[in-house]
DNA sequence: TTACAATAGTTTGAAGTCAAAGTAATATTT
DNA sequence: AAATATTACTTTGACTTCAAACTATTGTAA
């Protein structure tokens, strides 16, 4: 992520101003949630992949693998991690491509449908996972970059945001991401 | 992205305990919402994008293009773009590339410095911001997926989180990303 | 004045995202 | 039993991101 010099002022805060100015205000809210999420990401994104450079993951495979850890038998189908992910079909095709490039994973046939191809962690991938996330934990999870008092509050609202786009129906909790 | 059935639990809460269960339970609250902030990013970009489609812009086109809209003069540095928008540098030419493709914006030499490229905004480029804004605001920014009352609570709580990844020293605000 | 350092942007390569299209296999309908 | 629909994943192409290296220009130090 670029660094550049720690401006005086908050970027957002004041593009909120231009917006309400531009005869926009009744979006200005929204506008500035939406692009704070966007730099949150940005910033998170970069400390995480930070942290995992030296395992030579990034947080795509990272997270696939550690999907892989909680699952039961260490493996599952590529559509089933695509959907636990929430991401496209092509991603999962190319995420696991990778970590089988590394051999943190190996491709293997569904016993009953051909048309499943499954992902089943190895030895080795299973010692990265573990490795990585103490080092996540330490670098990053630990110290989110909010006071602890705010972490909740963060998840909560974002919690809103996830439901109200269909990721889950209610806070009642059971199975899992990973 | 990839539409998925509504789980009836939050997957990220249950990846919380997870998380506990493995005796990393002093960062799983950390993990959590990392994890719900990469979440929001890719579900709001996904309706960002949505709804910028019709305009041939994406969001990082988007972005770019606003920039110059509340320039003062209308055109800027390609340094100074990225540094406000806070991406490296190859960013901003690919994108600059792509929205003098669409005749949105050109470039221009520097008058005293030939180090420097500008990008100024066409015409074209100005109104399809306004146009791209007014759509962006009526689908995405008046409706963001959180109440009211929410809102300006994760923008502060975010707020932290930039601040602290050195993004602006102070709530006193200035100038603007945009 | 010259040599060296720093700056600005571009190019190349890697990574991950999604849309669309394709291939192969399974499920369903007729 | 055969035809059709659906599913699972892969491939291709577009998009955006960053790291590293490169080229050209300007600023600074000697």
């Amino acid at each position: 992520m670029a660094r550049r010099p720690t401006l005086p002022f908050d970027p957002i805060a004041e593009a909120r101003r231009n917006w309400s100015n531009a005869d926009w205000g009744e979006a200005a809210e929204g506008m500035a949630l939406v692009t704070s999420v966007m730099r949150a990401h940005q910033i998170l994104l970069a400390r995480v992949d930070e942290a995992l450079s030296p395992f030579e993951l990034t947080f795509a495979r990272y997270e696939a693998l550690m999907l892989l850890v909680f699952s039961s038998r260490g493996k599952l189908p590529l559509g089933k991690i695509g959907e636990r992910l929430q991401v496209h079909p092509a991603s999962v095709t190319n995420v696991i491509d990778r970590l089988e490039q590394h051999a943190l994973v190996r491709r293997e046939r569904h016993p009953t449908d051909q048309r499943t191809t499954l992902a089943a962690i190895t030895p080795q991938g299973r010692r990265l996972a573990k490795r990585a996330s103490e080092a996540l934990n330490a670098a990053v999870f630990s110290q989110p970059g909010v006071g602890d008092g705010r972490v909740q509050e963060l998840f909560d609202g974002l919690a809103e945001l996830r439901r109200s786009a269909g990721d889950f129906e209610d806070s009642t909790e059971r199975s899992s991401t990973f």
